[in-house]
RNA sequence: GACCCCAUGGUCUAGAGGCCUAGGACAUCACCCUUUCAAGGUGGUAACCCGGGUUCGAAUCCCGGUGGGGUCACCA
């Protein structure tokens, strides 16, 4: 048995999109599965649409996702290159190959022409299709007018059909006469994709074509290729789409669509990958927080969904909470850190900051916010709080805190539990009254880790300062 | 419009003819816990698109309809 080689061969427009995310992951699951190689191909023959530096970036989005090429532009495989456009003599050499057999003729219709032809066919209610005009030409008629500005075109079967047998969905069948001659070569003798693409699969050995949904239409059209060709035809799986929540196809407008900007969001990146491998695919034990290893054991294309998933923001920001908690801490605070926008050079113990605080943060954004009062003061409170605790008797409350605290010598949890209580009780107060002031005075929120805890990491005189500050400013008025 | 794909709660899904009184997760609601929030615990609301077949029996098979999506480039 041929050994499984697949690929995932992004154009480098852009950086990577979460679509293009699943579909490199999936196929990277599926060559981890199959003990196979996965490839990664740039696609970059049409020079016109190239964004510079899009390459990094795809490859950037990629690691960090835990996805790794086993052959790339950065890892020859003795298959490359693996730059399509670097492929170019190849294409030409096949072009070539197939104007010569007359399974592809020269075409000079001009785009005038051919929208002219497409303008006719659609006023009869026609679907639009090239004509054939020029595959009747002669080898003398294109002597001709050798130095026309030409294109190849691919001589399509004018009738049987076309099964593609599709991993994921079965046989599709597609009957031939719907397809016209379409073009492979543009008028400088460069591939378009549906030829390129061929030439490249059967030329790096791949053994399994898994993308998007989309490309299912495509497909008769490669698999005349491969045959024209004579090669052999790779195995087919189509991937489900994945939908915005209004169904319709994920974009800009629906908010972030590339990983990049879920990193700055501050989802954790494992989440993500682990969100996305759920995403048209389930596990057979129905577990759903796993690594990609752990999904590669069990990832096979049979569990894989038929229909399109709608991506949810909401789950995948609660699968970024699992993960928060679940990380060892020293690399959930390494992550946090390019958030973090204040110093934390004096003050609490980084790794007990975020260790207490990671429990109710979904992203590393809120975590780094939530993160902010244990080496800052706060210069504000929370309105609604002032209204609930900073009222009357709030005063006396905090100094009398504030001076207990001051001379307050085991500050450990327990220790600072005892205090409240007894204070509490010397003034007649519930605990509660005590608790809810000094979270605001040393916090500024209504929020947060319990009290004591919270106290404890803060420290003594940084908290008996912020309780003394707190009711210095309420008598001020300042609150 | 033509062709193709698809159809289980709001969302992701389990389900490959009887195990389904349709299971899990997210979201949502209520309650518990409690020092706030989050977490956690308990419980609840909520789905097999419709219509025909096939079968003793259909969420599962077939056909039709409807709905959603995709493709129809000298883009990838």
């Amino acid at each position: 048995m041929r050994v499984v080689r697949v690929r995932y061969a992004p154009s480098p427009t852009g950086t990577l999109h979460i679509g293009g995310a699943r579909t490199a992951l999936f196929n990277y699951l599926f060559a981890r599965h199959e003990g196979g190689h996965f490839i990664l191909r740039v696609e970059d023959t049409d020079q016109s649409r190239q964004i510079e530096g899009s390459e990094a970036a795809m490859m950037r989005g990629l690691k960090s996702l835990g996805i790794v090429w086993d052959e790339g532009p950065d890892q020859d495989g003795g298959y490359g290159p693996y730059r399509q456009s670097e492929r170019l003599h190849r294409h030409q050499a096949m072009a070539d190959r197939l104007l010569a057999e007359h399974k592809a003729y020269r075409c000079f219709c001009t785009p005038e022409q051919l929208e002219q032809d497409r303008a006719q066919r659609q006023a009869q209610g026609l679907p639009p299709r090239y004509s054939g005009r020029c595959r009747g030409l002669t080898e003398d008629d294109v002597r001709a007018r050798a130095g026309e500005r030409s294109v190849v075109r691919f001589k399509a079967p004018m009738e049987g059909d076309t099964v593609v047998h599709d991993l994921i969905r079965g046989d599709v069948r597609f009957d031939n006469r719907i397809f016209d001659d379409f073009v492979i070569m543009k008028p400088d003798y460069t591939p378009v994709y549906n030829f390129a693409v061929v030439v490249d699969d059967h030329d790096m050995g791949i053994t399994h074509v898994i993308r998007g949904e989309e490309h299912l239409p495509n497909t008769p059209k490669q698999i005349f290729i491969y045959e024209a060709l004579g090669f052999e035809v790779p195995a087919f799986a189509h991937l489900p789409m994945i939908l915005a929540p209004d169904r319709s196809k994920l974009s800009k407008r629906h908010g972030a669509t590339s990983v990049e900007e879920y990193r700055d969001q501050g989802i954790l990146l494992g989440a993500l990958a682990n969100y996305l491998l759920l995403l048209g695919w389930s596990s057979p034990d129905g577990r759903e927080i796993l690594t990609i290893d752990e999904a590669a054991q069990e990832f096979t294309l049979e569990r894989v969904q038929h229909t399109a998933a709608i991506y949810d923001q909401k789950k995948l920001e609660w699968m970024s909470h699992e993960y928060m908690i679940a990380l060892p801490v020293e690399q959930v605070a390494d992550a946090v850190r390019s958030f973090i926008s204040y110093s934390t050079e004096t003050g609490p113990e980084f790794l007990a900051v975020v260790g207490l605080s990671r429990e109710r943060a979904f992203t590393l954004v809120q975590l780094a916010e939530q993160m902010r009062f244990f080496y800052e003061a706060p210069e504000s409170y929370e309105a609604k709080g002032v209204a609930k605790h900073f009222g009357p008797g709030a005063v006396e409350r905090l100094e009398a805190l504030a001076e207990r605290l001051a001379h307050q010598d085991d500050w450990s949890h327990d220790a600072l539990l005892a205090a409240y209580d007894q204070l509490s009780e010397e003034l007649g107060v519930k605990r509660a009254e005590l608790i809810h002031p000094t979270r605001l005075a040393v916090t500024g929120r209504t929020v947060g880790p319990g009290l004591f805890e919270l106290v404890e990491l803060v420290g003594r005189e940084a908290s008996v300062e912020r309780l003394r500050q707190a009711a210095e400013r309420i008598r001020a008025g300042l609150v």
